[in-house]
DNA sequence: TGTACATTTCTATAATTCGTGATTTCTGGA
DNA sequence: TCCAGAAATCACGAATTATAGAAATGTACA
């Protein structure tokens, strides 16, 4: 992952109903949950829902998919990993071999 | 860690010189880096450094020490552990063992 | 005690972000 | 074609945050 890569997301998620959206898009699992649901859960605004998931999109934390006239948002947990990834890069004194297995096995958990 | 941690840490790293001093500070590892050598590093002003390195620590993600005439920085990969844990949360459908290794691996590295 | 160095704090200005209301687009069904 | 529901977009004032220069603090050492 790139550093405006890493920055969108992080600026992304540092906002309270955005965090609060991604969270429950983590909870919700592959199957994620429409703009409805979300707002509901979270007794968001329409508009300020939109707008919060405009940015996440556009951070690549969340992929949506219109799905008859809703439209369906999933965490994108590939974007998280890496991220997960540049910000511990080379945190074992450049000794990739210590940190390798904890990122290997993030990958296959979620 | 509590929503209103994650989301300091968050908008604390979701800023271009805080994170570059961040990812500075996990690269330095365990010894870390005196403010000097980081603005060098970094090529920052030394008001704008010590605002971002005080955010930082507001946030939990650094630690800092005097030493002699300097401050020494370290990063606190513990913060940045739990603030992990915060946002993966429930991640494989609330079934922890599938992440529990992950974390675990994690936790022993860095 | 006096000086030099490293870092922080203060202050003012500039820039960015946020939330809200109104409008617009897109879809499905009568 | 027309209407209703779902979501996105636009515009704007308010609040927060960032930046730089200047001054102040704390430490070491002669």
């Amino acid at each position: 992952m790139e550093k405006k890569n890493a920055l969108s997301a992080l600026s992304a998620l540092g906002h309270e109903q955005r965090l609060d959206i991604f969270r429950h898009l983590v909870k919700a699992g592959p199957d994620g949950s429409v703009a409805g649901e979300i707002a509901a859960a979270l007794s968001a605004l329409p508009n300020t829902l939109s707008a919060n998931l405009s940015v996440l999109s556009q951070a690549g934390l969340v992929i949506s998919e219109r799905e008859g006239r809703n439209i369906r948002y999933r965490a994108d947990m590939a974007t998280m990993q890496s991220l997960l990834g540049f910000l511990l890069e080379d945190c074992c004194g450049g000794d990739a071999a210590l940190c390798a297995p904890a990122f290997n096995a993030l990958k296959r958990c979620c």
